[in-house]
DNA sequence: GGCTATATGTTCGGTACCGTACATAGCTGG
DNA sequence: CCAGCTATGTACGGTACCGAACATATAGCC
């Protein structure tokens, strides 16, 4: 007997026992259970995946570890979803970790099988689910950035993305606002926009923010935007 | 004269400028050139959308508000992508607000035609594509509460997280671990895990955490586990 | 050109968390 | 049952940020 595993049991996971049964009766031949042990490891940043994991019994945390080695996460996979979501959003890899992080089962479907499925996506399609992919990094790093860095690196940061969607070094923006974006107090970003401004890196008057020294913010700023940068530049080279 | 956009206009928006000649003039008739003013609200939380914006030197901050008012930005768009991914992500809303942070000029789509050009997902990548929205919602949920909550109310967070996804009430997991993935001290998961069984919520010993007081934990948690809970309801009630 | 809104600067005490160091307690394998 | 490893507890000074209160400066408007 190869397998004593019925039916049921692709029913554990929330996003297979939602599909209807003609689409289950395709995938089930290639949907094989596996055991994940606590660490292990489902995918490395930036490392390609051979499988899309769909958990019943495990979990999985979604992770992003610093230079430093300090890491922090920013999301949890269990029964209610799948591990390798870059790989339908069409960006393959993501800068992230997946880490089992409760032992337990998974049903898990080879790559190539899975693209079977995606065959007919329109190119507007395919394009704004890439675009999906960078907007989900962004998020996810801004969340390890909250955690770990200072207000004056998250702030050279904010300035850089705004930079980078900007026509002119010429920012209109009051610092109360950029408070309200960075989620901390006024004061904070008018004591670190002033040191910013001694370091010669940007000039400020009343609402009007200018970039001096744009090579000076990027070696001020913490690896969170190289990492969202790159991967934009990555997924988004159309 | 109605208008004197040539299509290099829309060739400003990089998911445009991207798309093949045949599907642009498809949807170039739909699309319809819009001034955008600072401060101007694109969509508020749970507001269905009427349209999906492409920005072309406007900036849109995607940012959540706390119920006390502390907000914090999770996303920023601009020239390169498009605001309303919850419209083909087939959620519809999400818990954020979009607001202008820069002022300028986008182009705009109606719903229904962006919704035609959708028409031959399989059921597959439908529910894939939701569930990838509440994991975003989960990650941009994370980044608010990393800036603006306790170690002891992440800890809730989390356990419950955790809970929502085990079959039992015992978790295997080291405080160790969970500071890893909270990004904090070790210590600090001691003190607030002390502190939550002193309160009778939880009891641990060595690797080994029960959640006795489900109802106690929701309780001490901060509003991002419910927001997260009921958007994953929402969208995922297959 | 002066008035007034609003934007920015500065200070203060308080707090939550960090980094480090070390103490204790509970498993586990010989 | 003991040794040793690992998990948890506690303490200490340092720091980054908060909340509040108030001072000052600039832009825009009459």
């Amino acid at each position: 007997m190869i397998s004593n595993e019925g039916l049921g049991d692709f029913k554990q996971n929330h996003l297979l026992a939602a599909l209807p049964a003609d689409v289950l009766g395709r995938l089930q031949p290639a949907l094989e259970p596996v055991g994940l042990a606590l660490g292990q490891v489902i995918y490395e940043p930036d490392e390609a995946l051979s499988h899309v994991y769909f958990p019943t019994t495990a979990i999985v945390s979604l992770l992003y570890t610093m230079e430093n080695g300090t890491s922090a996460e920013m999301g949890v996979v269990g029964c209610d979803g799948v591990v390798g979501i870059a790989v339908f959003m069409g960006g393959d890899t993501t800068p992230n970790r997946a880490v089992v992080q409760s032992a337990g089962d998974a049903f898990r479907l080879e790559l190539k099988f899975f693209r079977d499925e995606f065959r007919r996506i329109t190119e507007l399609h395919r394009l704004l689910l890439l675009y999906t992919q960078a907007l989900l990094t962004q998020m996810s790093q801004t969340a390890v950035c909250n955690r770990l860095h200072s207000v004056e690196q998250q702030l050279c940061r904010w300035l850089l993305l705004s930079h980078d969607r900007l026509p002119s070094d010429e920012l209109v923006m009051t610092q109360e606002l950029i408070a309200n974006m960075l989620g901390v107090r006024r004061e904070g970003v008018s004591v670190a926009a002033h040191r910013l401004q001694e370091a010669g890196l940007i000039h400020y008057r009343r609402g009007h923010i200018t970039i001096v020294d744009r090579g000076g913010l990027e070696r001020a700023v913490c690896e969170c935007y190289q990492v969202v940068k790159r991967e934009c530049d990555r997924l988004l080279t159309y």
